[in-house]
DNA sequence: ATACGCTATGTCTAATTTGACATAGCGTAT
DNA sequence: ATACGCTATGTCAAATTAGACATAGCGTAT
C-alpha cells in the first residue's frame, strides 16, 4: 500500500568519486553546518568533533575538487570565518537531490532490504 | 539525449541498517563470490583477501541478520564448503535491484556530482 | 594595546582496523 | 591410514585512523 511518505531518508549514500575522494553524509553535513554557522570552528563545535578533524575533512574536499569548497578568511571576532563557495553549495544541492531521489524512487527496494534484517516474523 | 545505457554502476551504495550492521559493495561481492565458488576460502583466494577477513565479514552478516547468510559444512576436498541460504540470495538480489535502480533513475544527479569533480573545463 | 575567536598547522598518543601466521578438527577422496 | 582442503578460531604485530593538545598568526572589536 505504499505507506504515505516518511521522507526521513532511509539511506544516505556515499559516493566514491575516484582520485581517493569520497563524498558521504559526514562531509555533506559538515559542509552544510559550515554554511549555516559561518565558520569551520563553530560548525565543529556544534557537531561535537575536533576542529582539526573538521578542517581536515574540508581539506580533503578542497584537494579533491578542482576549486575549494569554502572561502575562508583568517581573523577572529567577526573578522574571520568561512563561507561556502559556489562549488560548495552545488555539492550540497546535488547530494541532497541524489539522496532525495534515492529515497523516493527506491523505497520499495530499500524496504525489501530492511525487511530482511527483521526477518519473516518482522 | 540521455546517452544510451552504460549500465556500469556509477555508485555502489552502502546501507546502514541499524544494529551496527552495514551492507555495502564489499560484503555483497564477497557473498556473490562465495555463491559462485562454493566455499569461503575459494572466494577469499579469488578476491585476494585473507580467509579470516572473509570469514569475519560473513560472520558479521550472520550475526546481524536473523538467520545465517551461508550454509557451511566442515570438511575439505569436496566434503566441506559453503552455499548461500535463501536469505543470502535475497540479499544479493535486493542489493542488485537497489543498485540498478539508483544507477538508472538517478543518472542525472550522479552525472552532476561527477561533473563537479572535473570542474567547468571538464 | 589587549582580548577574542578564527584559520592553519604540528606533534604525539590512543584506539581501531588490517594483515599475517598458527592451530584445531572434520569430512571426503585415494 | 594418509593427504587434502575446508570451517572455525586464536594470537600478535603492523598499519592506519582518530583524538587530544599545543602553537603560530591574523583581523576585528573594545
Amino acid at each position: 500500500m505504499s505507506q504515505g511518505k516518511p521522507l526521513r531518508p532511509l539511506v544516505r549514500p556515499r559516493l566514491y568519486l575516484g582520485n581517493e575522494l569520497s563524498l558521504g553524509p559526514g562531509k555533506i553535513d559538515l559542509l552544510r553546518k559550515v554554511g549555516e554557522c559561518g565558520s569551520i570552528s563553530a560548525a565543529a563545535r556544534e557537531m561535537a568533533i575536533p576542529y582539526k578533524r573538521a578542517w581536515l575533512l574540508i581539506d580533503t574536499l578542497n584537494r579533491g575538487f578542482p576549486t575549494p569548497v569554502l572561502d575562508t578568511t583568517i581573523g577572529g571576532k567577526a573578522g574571520g570565518g568561512a563561507r561556502l563557495t559556489a562549488l560548495g553549495e552545488a555539492l550540497i544541492v546535488a547530494y541532497d537531490a541524489l539522496e532525495a531521489k534515492l529515497n523516493t524512487e527506491a523505497t520499495a527496494e530499500l524496504e525489501t532490504l530492511l525487511s530482511l534484517v527483521r526477518g519473516p516474523a518482522g
